[in-house]
DNA sequence: AAAACACTTGAATAAATGCTCATATAACTA
DNA sequence: TAGTTATATGAGCATTTATTCAAGTGTTTT
């Protein structure tokens, strides 16, 4: 028996489900595509993020704006759109002093939605 | 003007945009229902447990097959299958020594397909 | 009954994370 | 030019979190 894969440990079951193992082994995606996955949820895994994404999905609002919105600071603020930036779901432009952050596209919405379809499952 | 909003900060924004922020107030969900949200896609922001769902999407599988398909030692799966099946993610049923874990319903993978739509658009 | 096996659980530890505070930058205003 | 405003950013701190290790539970085997 040919030795397929690293073991940090083995149990019976595995002798007896090599086949499965192996199968499910080749129909896993790519370990970087699952771990940039991990990490666009992450970034929706927190409640602050969560609150802009949906208010920017009501309308394009500046950062003080938001931190009134929210009652937080505009620190605060300011450092969570940086996240959300660096995971392309807002973009900003600015006038003059104000900048006014808004969605890239309406993929948030959708991921929010099926987010929201399990919760009500429950 | 009545207050309404509680302000940690205020600036001349606030008061020009006024009827925004509290339009958009208005249409925000319950604090509650977002802070719900926030932590579904909190679990999903694991590469581990990313790996576990997607490995279960394939097929049931035990806690030891799991743990030599992701290469990590059985303890550690153990834990974060906990956390999935408190998210109501996964259920599992016990056949002797061996517990087989299987997704409680495809919800996992319209989560899964929505975020790596966002991930490939770029 | 004792040993082996599959799994669970609690404590400990190291790493990551969100917020605050102080400061920096850039644009406007007096 | 100096001061104000809107935002960004770095360091520090407290909290959370993922994994490991050791020990415990329940089932099967000998």
């Amino acid at each position: 028996m040919t030795e397929k894969f690293n073991l940090i440990e083995r149990c019976d079951c595995n002798v007896i489900h090599e086949d499965i193992i192996n199968q499910v082994r080749d129909k896993m995606p790519q370990e970087e595509s699952l771990y940039d996955l991990a990490e666009l949820f992450k970034v929706f895994g927190d409640s602050t993020r969560i609150r802009i994404l949906w208010a920017l999905h009501e309308a394009e609002m500046c950062v003080c704006d938001i931190a009134v919105l929210l009652n937080m600071t505009q620190s605060a603020i300011s450092h969570q759109l940086r996240v959300l930036k660096q995971a392309n779901l807002v973009k900003n432009r600015k006038e003059g002093k104000v900048v006014y952050y808004s969605l890239v596209d309406d993929h948030v919405r959708e991921i929010f939605d099926q987010g929201l379809i399990h919760i009500n499952e429950k």
